[in-house]
DNA sequence: TTCCACACTGCGGATGACCACAATTGAGAC
DNA sequence: GTCTCAATTGTGGTCATCCGCAGTGTGGAA
């Protein structure tokens, strides 16, 4: 766990300064890394924030770094910062998953609004993730048969057809029933279901009553 | 309804009839447009396919077409064509929703490729929002109170509490409960969780049995 | 005015879900 | 060898769901 970093990776030292100073007077937190390698060396997969990354760099390039982080499954938005970009390279970014791609000379402002969006894109992401992550914990807690009834339950088959199908009586697949709805913390099939399926609103308003008998 | 098209917006002939052949010759069905504006006129939201849009035309360039198809709630994939495009023009054109972004001159081979991308992607994107469409409409098949009753079906309430709080008694809460479950074609109220908030997949295999009792 | 959709209600029964209490068996851990 | 855990089963009972049958009242459309 981190607080959210807008990491900078250039090898000019002079640019690293200013935009750890622009950011600075917009309120964003920064780090500096003067190489994609010492970058990559550094970078966890649970860091927040986001990444500033020029292209053009001495050793490994932007693009290079980009693609390993890829590999090892970065969710960190990237902002590719470059000064002779072309629009293949741009467009072959993006369609990777690049959050933004600027050339320089840019905008101060329109930077850091950039770097502002990732952050929240970053945060949203990281929200949603966390609860995923959670289900995902508590389903690796049901033992393989709890899996197995939970999926027939999900199905909206009865009892009775679940003890069918798996062989076993109505009793126990009660047992397992209750010890998935348990372990997932919830108390109805229903609750399961949506627990397992995030989804859609609701249509019209829920408790509103307005004729009574 | 119509069969999917790739519909060619460009007002040099000469090019439209290369990307006409090129596209028969990878039996890649398609349409010609000699401009944006008569495109948007006949342009329909049932369409199936992808757009081929040339940037650089003498009225409304690609751009602001693209930027009316948005407007329109156009979901078919765009991909843009140009001659002199800029990094800024392909990036926010990206980010604005293009399927892809190609200089000239570009790869016939790229080209078809890419259009036979948006294609499938068009179809998959169709396909799923036709569900959704069936999904909306059965909803709009319930009344009012049905819709209230469902919703609080869904919050996992039992039909006593439900009852409580629309002032309403059980046997009517009943009756609204079965309606919706016949109009929405479900017959339990987990079918109708998952209906209204299709997800993710099952973990351990489901009917599969491996010991007996 | 008549017809119809919608909302509402009661009764009683069949079926399913859930639960406490009580136990057995087999596999791997200590 | 004992312990723990997963999986299994039965009994008996409570609560919830689902359904058919039968009927009331209201507001809008024909």
């Amino acid at each position: 766990m981190s607080t959210p970093l807008a990491h900078i990776v250039d090898d000019d030292e002079a640019i690293r300064d200013a935009l750890t100073w622009l950011f600075r007077t917009r309120e964003v937190a920064s780090a500096e890394w003067s190489s994609a390698e010492e970058f990559l060396a550094a970078w966890q997969p649970d860091w927040h924030g986001c990444i500033v990354l020029d292209i053009r760099m001495r050793e490994m390039s932007g693009l290079e770094c980009f693609d390993v982080l890829q590999e090892r499954g970065n969710t960190l938005p990237v902002i590719f910062l470059t000064g002779h970009g072309d629009v293949p390279m741009a467009v072959g970014a993006l369609k990777k998953g690049a959050f933004d791609f600027l050339e320089k000379p840019f905008d101060d402002n329109a930077l850091v609004d950039v770097v502002i969006r990732a952050l929240a894109s970053d945060a949203k992401r990281q929200a949603s993730q966390a609860t995923q992550a959670s289900v995902t914990h508590h389903l690796a807690l049901l033992t393989p048969r709890e899996q197995e009834v939970m999926n027939l339950v999900l199905a909206g088959k009865f009892n009775k057809v679940i003890a069918d199908e798996l062989n076993i009586s109505m009793r126990t697949v009660e047992v397992h029933r209750a010890r998935v709805f348990e372990k997932m913390g919830v108390r109805s099939a229903v609750e399961l279901a949506q627990l397992l399926a995030p989804g859609r609103d609701k249509g019209a308003g829920g408790t509103g009553n307005s004729g009574e008998h």
